[in-house]
DNA sequence: CTGAAAGCGCTTACAG
DNA sequence: CTGAAAGCGCTTACAG
């Protein structure tokens, strides 16, 4: 370093340190010109531009990290023509649901600078797909993930498509591009749920379905179906009720079928909150779990570890699909996601605990 | 109409067919020059500006309807140096508390602009303060909100009013200003449960705290407390247990309640989710509700309806909560917001179910 | 590998 | 009541 080098860089610690006293958020223009390189320069760096001389950069990075400097996003934003923020779009019932949807989100987002913005919604509501997109517009969201059933709209995709709003829909079966996906495999959950009640033993076994409106309905009825044929067992149409996902629902259905003769001694319900009604059910018409009646339930939502005796059932790794699923949003526009999740899997896993036994007479 | 005004009317309606036909997002600068004023006066328009000519003023609501003209968000927040993000900071173990919240922030600003970003954290994580700063500043949200216990926190609303960032607080008593707090009264809920237990005719009565770094433990026992004393009951040190509000927590101090001698005849929780886990208790332990043991929950969540027998608690209306806490925020800043809120009050009421009655012998 | 100029779509401060 | 200029803090397109 040459005397007047020397100087120069007296002269910029001097600088900076009147800066840090100012107390001022530091803006592009000041890391310019207390690292001496242009603002473009700078911007390269946040934007990890590959044409740097690595000299410059730890220069720069230098008075960045001293200065804690962190890009405007309103800024950037405006210059982007797109913000920061990852819009959740849903209308699933469950709290749980949504909240573990939320963290997974949110595990794959830390550190990167994204947010999530929540929209909860109702597929019913006339100016549904209207509301949808101004609030993508308007926030000019850098994207959207959608779990079911909103993610099973194609309307609503086409519009995203059109206005070239990126998103991944989360849903039982692919309904689009890999890159727009994350699959849950709901067949083979359910078919895990019938081989289980077949291999205990049980001939008349019952489904609760969800509503027909929810493509999960019809995959895990169907792979229920499935996992009975392998064991010679047929599902008839008569064996299945058709439920809304809720508590209410799921007593309802409860009390119907059990009161049928024969009565079912095991019953399959499309999730845990339907499996709690039938319990209530089953309560009320005298029978008791899992003596006079098997009940698996679908999703391992608290609920199924909360009733007596614990619920049996399907494993649905709800807050690992948001993460994949943010994963596959940001991949190639954020630097670490680059193409990591393309084909990850989500695999649905049978729990037996309490509410699954031989049936009576066995 | 002058015939010279005439034709410039017509030139620019057909101009604004031309925009029309062109499929592009209007700006500021089209709306201006498409109804022939600056972008200053269109400004003042968005803006609510009363100083703006009526005439004036319709002839350009004319242009930007025509349009359906949205101001671009991140440019306006680039020049307002804030977004138009409300923060939901929060760290409530349950999940329906905080979709309830999240949906009553939104009824509060829909149709507004703003959006809620959700940010879930831990007080017990050491970069806690650092992490919510970050958040704040990084996306300059507009306000944030924070039920308990985040809302408990003194050195995060210090740093919030340091770094200028509005908030409101909700907790069971007063901890701030006014414009800053959402009080939930908890100690009137808990005073009308213990009336009620009292009046059954219970005299062994127990309390199964929550964690006392929650403040609605203390609220809540205080309350209770008070309304035994009311009654010429009394509340000893040794009949108060201490969970976590979780519902393994609530298991644990109802069999610890349920083996001592002689045993209370009645329970009052401190959430619902302890109080179902009382009820697994009184079940492992041969006792039925609410022959053998009446309990009262706190919250009316979910689960209340859902046990068996349902749940006597006292209701908190969490949703409104949340659409108060929102309309404090944004009262002032927003118009049709202005000081609606100040002085409103969040009442708990006890809802009577099937866990309670006279005990056993009476 | 680096930079000067123009632009993103708004608002503020000033002037009239 | 209205407007021309400058600015918010970034990026893009171009040039070297």
């Amino acid at each position: 370093m040459t005397e007047s080098e020397k100087a120069a860089a007296e002269a910029s610690d001097a600088a900076l340190e009147d800066f840090q006293r100012s107390g001022r958020r530091p803006t592009i223009n000041d890391i310019a010109r207390l690292s001496g390189v242009s603002k473009k320069t700078v911007s390269r760096i946040i934007n990890l531009s590959p044409f740097v001389k690595d000299e410059t950069r730890e220069r720069v990075m230098k008075v960045i990290d001293a200065l804690a400097y962190m890009p405007d996003l309103q800024a950037r934003g405006l210059a982007f023509r797109r913000s920061f923020l990852i819009g959740l779009i849903y209308n699933n019932p469950s709290a749980q649901y949504v909240i573990d949807m939320q963290q997974g989100i949110l595990d794959a987002v830390r550190g990167s600078g994204y947010e999530l913005v929540v929209h909860p919604c109702d597929l019913s509501n006339p100016n549904f797909l209207k509301d949808v997109r101004a609030f993508v517009e308007r926030q000019k969201l850098f994207g959207v993930i959608m779990p079911p059933s909103v993610s099973e709209d194609e309307a609503l995709a086409q519009l995203l498509a059109e206005i070239e709003c990126p998103y991944v829909r989360i849903a039982s079966v692919s309904l689009d591009r890999n890159e727009a996906m994350i699959v849950t495999n709901d067949r083979n959950g359910a078919a895990e749920a019938a081989r289980h009640l077949a291999d205990l033993g049980h001939k008349r076994i019952a489904f609760v379905s969800g509503p027909t409106s929810f493509r999960s309905s019809h995959e895990r009825r169907e792979g229920f179906a499935a996992g009975l044929a392998e064991k010679g067992l047929k599902l008839a149409a008569d064996d299945v009720v058709f439920g809304a996902y809720t508590f209410e629902s799921g007593v309802e259905c409860g009390a119907a079928l059990l009161k049928r003769k024969p009565r079912p001694t095991a019953i399959f319900c499309g999730n845990d909150e339907m499996a709690a009604g039938v319990y209530r059910a089953a309560r009320d018409a005298g029978f008791e779990i899992p003596r006079d009646l098997s009940v698996v339930g679908y999703d391992d939502s608290p609920v199924a570890a909360k009733v007596w005796p614990p619920l049996t059932t399907v494993k649905l790794p709800i807050r690992e699909m948001g993460r994949l699923a943010a994963e596959k949003l940001l991949s190639g526009a954020v630097e670490g996601f680059t193409g990591r999740v393309i084909d990850a899997k989500v695999a649905p896993a049978l729990v037996v605990r309490e509410s699954t036994a031989k049936p009576a007479g066995r």
